[in-house]
DNA sequence: TGCTAATCAACAAGTCGTGCTAATTAGCAA
DNA sequence: TTGCTAATTAGCACGACTTGTTGATTAGCA
């Protein structure tokens, strides 16, 4: 994603209002690497701007979601999280706490075999799944 | 998954009653590589078997899925999708028509770096986005 | 044969996300 | 500064998907 800076200039250039919600929006997402989704945006949000709605939230995310600005990331795991980073890269989810963490996997494109003549890939989305260190901790 | 007969065996160990309604799914399911919805398969079931209610579909999918029998996919594209094979394997999918196929990726464990110190993985799911064969003709 | 699980219809509910409306606010261009 | 218009808000509804519930009926199987 673009600094806020950048985003405030690119949204005026496509004719959208800057306004402090969305203002407000872009900072949070700002090296933001919780892979938040909607709701809990909107819960830090309401913090510091008592009165946004979870509505206007949404719509931002889609908003910077259609521009290319970020990612959203379904991980059938009920609500999708919305990722600041849109650079090639993967997760891993911890099937406990439910924490997402960035990974890069440097063996791409990968090589598969199957009943798929012709197939163009496009886009490659690997999920590391298990659990993280204090997960283990806790339960050892 | 196992044959519809060994199915059948199985869930009579368990105490569950050999219905018509459960034997009519276990063999939809075998060999089905469709990747098929619990509406999609209930619409099939329901040819067969006109009063099938999609109730006890899902219900057989979750027995089915709780023994390990089969699989569910999240897509991230509306229901979640069933699959008999429970091998090691993953998935390329269609952007265009959605239609879903296996394939096998044999350089699996991937190596991957992060800021995942400890974490301990448990399953790999890889999804291969992109345009099949069929539709790349159809869009030329 | 009889106990009990399974099925069914019908409806509700929960989650996630979007749509809509009407009133108010406010960004920004002229 | 003014004025047009987009944006926001509250509030409510809705749609998709899935599960829960209830009460009546059916049927598997010991
Ligand atoms: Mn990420
Ligand atoms: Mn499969
Ligand atoms: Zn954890
Ligand atoms: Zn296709």
């Amino acid at each position: 994603m673009k600094t806020p800076e950048e985003l405030v200039a690119r949204f005026r250039e496509q004719g959208y209002k800057v306004t402090p919600q969305r203002q407000l929006i872009f900072r949070l997402l700002n090296g933001n690497t919780a892979h938040p989704t909607a709701e809990t945006l909107y819960e830090v949000a309401a913090e510091q701007m008592p009165g946004i709605s979870l509505r206007t939230v949404y719509q931002t995310l889609s908003e910077l979601s259609a521009m290319g600005e970020v990612q959203h990331i379904d991980l059938g795991s009920g609500a999708v999280r919305f990722d600041p980073n849109v650079d090639d890269h993967h997760h891993v989810v911890c099937s406990t706490c439910g924490v997402v963490h960035d990974v890069y996997v440097n063996q791409t494109p990968l090589q598969f075999e199957g009943d798929v003549e012709g197939f163009a890939v496009h886009s490659t989305r690997i999920v590391f799944s298990g659990e993280c260190a204090q997960c283990a901790h806790l339960s050892a």
